[in-house]
DNA sequence: TCTGTATATTTGCACATGCAACAATTGCAA
DNA sequence: TTGCAATTGTTGCATGTGCAAATATACAGA
């Protein structure tokens, strides 16, 4: 097997044990009543922003399309859990602020989430392999954030 | 950072990773006027699997739903690429089969598709590394499988 | 300053996906 | 054997996503 055979065959493996991955613990955020994961993903990083973020910065960030992040905002504000508010710095832009509710809807729901991610991984790979996974991952994304 | 941390930041990274590479590589098929990846891997399924097999196992093999997948074979047979045809063991199902258009459709893209994966991956991993991630996402799915 | 070009976000429309219900068929258990 | 639950594949409807165009604003150069 060359490296680029190598390269291929982890890239087929990553498609499907993402999809595998993600089918099972969306499917238990689902059947706890939870909304679904992008959800979780954009309050964490709006709190880890301190509150509020550009709309294009956080359709970046968490790998999104803009028109999409704009709609995923438009069903978030529909529940209350995010506002906008016109960014004072650039008018033609918004920021996406979260809201009280938007805080508690995340602590709800990171002890489901939490628990669904645990149950996929721990037994299948020691915290070495994890740490290994995680930083190849961190490597591919590096090299293709470069072009 | 404990193991469970440890397995959590790996997801995270599969996460992103994936998303931001899916995101290329999809790219660089619909630039060059190629089907979605989802046809090859079906395509190339149907092919190794020696021509046939049952829509139900398809749809498992490829972490598709099964009514995704009636949808993704109506697309296809309509571009002529795939067939089904009633299964003589089981009357409930079908099969689906991949016609001669399949096949050279499936020769065309793979130069394409594998030029984009390749761009995306070398000079990022080594064959060493690229080896142990795949290794280590199969671990998940057997994990996964066993439930 | 004025003008043209680039950027940020949104929207209309087509297409894809999830969910729940349906028809056809199978297989097990009484 | 009969009857009932489980399986296979499909479909209607609601929801989500991609693409291209529209709107508003910023910025760079003459």
């Amino acid at each position: 097997m060359t490296d680029n055979e190598r390269q291929r065959s982890a890239w087929s493996q990553l498609l499907s044990t993402h999809a595998l991955t993600l089918r099972v613990i969306e499917g238990k955020l689902k059947a706890a009543g939870q909304p679904p994961l992008a959800w979780y993903d954009l309050l964490l990083e709006l709190e880890r922003a301190g509150g509020e973020m550009r709309i294009g910065d956080l359709a970046e960030r968490l790998v999104v399309e803009r028109y999409n992040m704009t709609r995923l905002l438009d069903r978030m504000s529909d529940d209350g859990l995010v506002e906008r508010r016109p960014d004072p710095t650039d008018r033609r832009g918004a920021l996406a602020v979260i809201t009280p509710a938007g805080m508690a809807r995340r602590a709800d729901m990171w002890p489901h989430y939490r628990t669904a991610i645990d149950e996929a991984f721990s037994d299948a790979l020691t915290g070495v392999e994890a740490a290994a996974l995680a930083a190849t991952l961190r490597k591919v994304k590096a090299h293709l954030k470069r072009d």
